[in-house]
DNA sequence: ACAAAAAAAGGTAAAAATACCTTTTTTCAA
DNA sequence: TTGAAAAAAGGTATTTTTACCTTTTTTTGT
């Protein structure tokens, strides 16, 4: 066993909740909760005098400064201390959000205190615990299709042709080209298209693209 | 047990490769390989014809269509047919590209019969076999960070605030009114991250400040 | 308190984008 | 084969964007 025991910090905004945890955490005498917030913004005062922090069990929904900023917060400003998401819901915005902000796992609150253990303890020593339930969703993501508009041929192989040209520093002029195309029979893409998609600039055609995965700016 | 055996094509170019594949799993008595493929133009041709598969075990770099662009193809026309990429490299790239495509998983060609076995299996019921090698690099890829220029705060917080601007359908001039300036000093702006960024048109911009995170296009 | 740098604002002109039309050509289904 | 629809091309005018400058104001380090 490790002779340092693991600093926790709680971040919840039901007192109630946070006494629960920090009792069950009693249990494991490798863990310590060093301080409990209320929420994002007390968060943020605490953090700026003790530090020795090593995880955060941070939920999502507080008032002030939520679980999605009170994460990309901690990690920009202390990216040692990692972040374990402990949320209600297991709804899939919500674990992607977390994730992207920098949460290093999200187990939802129902889980067994053994599973918490073991987040963790993982958290601790790899920077990350991912689960079934977090992969599962990550996947989901990264795979997600297009928009109905391209999945039912709402968009011809031309205009898609034409948007993904836009998608780029070319003018209008260099895109007839490209297509072989006239300037002004770009142009009539490039009005229908605005009409159709209600646009108003090419900035938003170059928008709607990479939305609908048109295009992959990576 | 299945009634049924586990259908499963090979795509690789190298023909020992499949011969060796299919040897050992013909070890599994529910599973069968059903026809093989050198590439994914040779897949293309076979799929058109035989559509009785349920598994297609897909190498990445092979000639004529490579897996990235075989596995689109493949979830494109026939979504129920799972892929489960099989790679020599433990590359971040390759993985992230490849369940971008569509892939269920990723396994490493020198991974055990039984991973395989496994990851056919799981991929044949619930679609998904995501092993450690494939999570962690999607977290990694879900928080990639941003670029240096932003990192060693190369860009001002006014100059951030005016990129976030031009992600948007706003004109210059209503961008002016919205950071309180006048659109001369949004032209200034403008102008000296054209030149910084070696840019020549807001789409570039745009593209800049996707690219580096700077903007959340989701 | 001062010089230097950065931010804000302005001038002018050309190129590109946008809007709102019409006409010609091609495609394609009845 | 014909006629309706879609694609391509053109006309014209306005607004916006881009480029290349100068000047004024504010900030900042010393």
């Amino acid at each position: 066993m490790n002779q340092k025991k693991i600093h926790i910090a709680l971040v919840d905004d039901h007192s109630l909740f946070r006494s629960g945890i920090a009792n069950l955490l009693r249990e494991f005498n490798d863990i310590k909760v060093v301080f409990e917030a209320a929420n994002g913004k007390e968060l943020q005062e605490i953090l700026t005098e003790k530090k020795e922090v090593d995880v955060i069990l941070m939920d999502i929904n507080m008032p002030l400064i939520d679980g999605y900023l009170a994460t990309s917060w901690v990690k920009k400003r202390y990216p040692k201390i990692h972040v374990l998401a402990l949320s209600m819901f297991d709804d899939d915005i919500a674990v992607i959000k977390m994730l992207k902000a920098g949460a290093g796992g999200y187990i939802l609150k129902e889980s067994k205190p053994q599973e918490l253990y073991r987040a963790i303890n993982e958290i601790k020593e790899k920077g990350i615990y991912l689960n079934e339930l977090v992969s599962g969703k990550m996947l989901k993501d990264f795979q997600k299709s297009k928009s109905l508009l391209i999945k039912e041929n709402l968009l011809s192989e031309r205009e898609i042709e034409f948007i993904k040209l836009c998608v780029s520093e070319l003018t209008y002029k260099e895109i007839a080209e490209a297509m072989n195309l006239a300037p002004k029979s770009v142009h009539n893409y490039r009005e229908h298209l605005f009409l159709r998609l209600k646009l108003r600039s090419r900035v938003g055609l170059v928008m709607f693209a990479i939305k609908n995965k048109l295009v992959d700016i990576d």
